[in-house]
DNA sequence: CTAAGGTCTGTAGCAGATACAGGCTCAAGG
DNA sequence: CCTTGAGCCTGTATCTGCTACAGACCTTAG
């Protein structure tokens, strides 16, 4: 007993690796970019982290997850961080993604239906003719 | 008359930019990367193109549309090249980057459905408590 | 004491462009 | 003939989102 009570068991680096399942390195590019904050160090100058750091990195992920680019996970955070954003500001940004996915959704699908009735004409045979390259070469 | 055969009037690289659409300096950089040919260049150093050259940067820019990695697009074309291709070859490729799409139509759909769910819920005011956001935090 | 492992930093690499700096060359106008 | 501006040349930097590696520390176990 005794411990400081801003976190349980302070761990480094490869313990919230570990934690949240993201990867070593990209926990220092994550802090890098300013998305994970700078965290104390140990009198060696190793990186101490505690569970408010888990939690911040699962957000982060999370996120990224639901494919919010870094600029979208900034901005998110700092509305957390200022401790009065509103419902309306976060929907603002959540909803510009959502716009996003749908659109690359509906592109990806258009890629799908050219693709696949090109595919289907090929014969798949060892003739040299080939419906996709006919189609890709005017 | 009198016009070299190879090609009717050859162009320089913003006439094939024009020609095509494709940015100026994404053709110098798809010649970096081995999609395009090194171009034969005037006394001056200055590249020099015929309709092939159209032909072809008009194959990889559908290609791109379609989806198709810049390392897909070296396969294609060196089927193309070899002239001996055959459709079998060429629909493996095809329906392999298919696949990638179709998987990725699917992570998006999923997004879409995480997303679209959670900003339903809400509210939009200027209360501070907002559903994404609880969803992202825990 | 030494060896193995962890951590630190800076840096390079991937895709797929896009852009810009600094230097040539070319064509037209005065 | 000379200047001016446009176009071309090359190399390099930038962007996003990581990932990885080199070389130098530090720490811990045997």
């Amino acid at each position: 007993m005794g411990k400081d009570h801003p976190s349980v068991k302070p761990m480094q680096r490869a313990a919230l690796a570990r934690a949240t399942g993201c990867n070593l390195e990209t926990i220092r590019y994550y802090e890098t970019v300013g998305v994970m904050p700078d965290p104390p160090r140990d009198p060696n100058g190793y990186r101490s982290y505690g569970e408010d750091h888990v939690r911040r990195l699962r957000f982060v992920m999370r996120a990224r997850d639901l494919g919010f680019s870094l600029e979208e996970i900034r901005g998110l955070l700092s509305l957390v961080d200022s401790h009065n954003q509103t419902c309306a500001e976060v929907k603002e940004i959540a909803t510009a993604h959502l716009k996003d996915v749908q659109d690359k959704i509906v592109d990806l699908q258009r890629i799908e239906r050219a693709l696949s009735d090109t595919v289907a004409q090929c014969s798949g045979t060892e003739v040299p003719e080939c419906p996709v390259l006919d189609a890709l070469l005017d």
